[in-house]
DNA sequence: ATAAATGCAAAACCTTTGCACGCCT
DNA sequence: AGGCGTGCAAAGGTTTTGCATTTAT
């Protein structure tokens, strides 16, 4: 908890209970949350916090690179405070978000690079199909 | 122009202006464009066509696999009718959608799914830089 | 003390939906 | 003739914005 708050004065942003609450909560799950589920699993904890609160957050959170987006083909956006760069797997069925850590695409930026004559900062990777677990069913 | 019907027909589509307009526009173009963009595109030609048939024709696409929605992280979607599984590059400065057509993800889908157990049917790649033209600026 | 964050409500934006009309088969 | 597609307008859902108040530094 207490590392929560001097990650975000790190980055030079305020330290107030709503960022705290929102960084902690991301930074202890495997969910991927959206806005408004961060917000419903904050309710209880955090009754007075607004749904714009969580919006700003984010938005903070995401410029100082503490959070990065998710675009899973939802009709909202997902977020996942694990910043380095790897894939995600979406479960066609649960609608899970999984992470994925490989080095299948060690070096896969650097060749692209090289291929496209692009200079790249980053990539996202997804991969849609069934869980191991929806596949039982 | 012929063989847009021809494809639209083949899936069972009922052949109409519109949809001919949509399809044969997103066949012969490399832009990646909007539903916004294809509607402002196709005033000209298509004056009394609505935004919303817009919509449902893409919509009518994608069930058909004809096209492809792409996810690039802005707020609205992008289609592709070029449906085989491939790499989009996304400038960052121009905001440029390529495509990116490499074996250098040979395999990948296969060696992921066996690494995870999931069962695999798609996957998207983005990958976010300055292209080539904008670097020069 | 100052600047920034919060909370509320309203607005903006993209996309979907309902329904009457018209067109394709 | 029948069903499906179209176009219009309205609604839905997510995200953003403006502004007064509160809070962090």
């Amino acid at each position: 908890m207490k590392e929560v708050a001097e990650l975000l004065k790190a980055k030079g942003l305020k330290v107030t209970p709503q960022r705290i609450a929102i960084f902690h909560m991301l930074c202890n799950t495997v969910e991927h949350p959206s806005a408004e589920t961060i917000y419903k699993s904050l309710q209880e904890t955090h009754p007075t916090m607004s749904l714009a609160t969580v919006y700003k957050t984010l938005d903070a959170l995401k410029k100082a690179e503490l959070v990065q987006e998710l675009n899973v083909g939802e009709d909202s956006f997902r977020y996942d405070a694990k910043v380095h760069s790897h894939p995600h797997l979406i479960c066609l069925s649960c609608n899970h978000v999984y992470d994925l850590h490989t080095d299948l695409l060690q070096d896969l930026r650097e060749k692209v690079a090289q291929d496209t004559d692009f200079e790249l900062f980053s990539e996202k990777i997804y991969f849609y199909g069934i869980c191991p677990e929806c596949q039982k069913k």
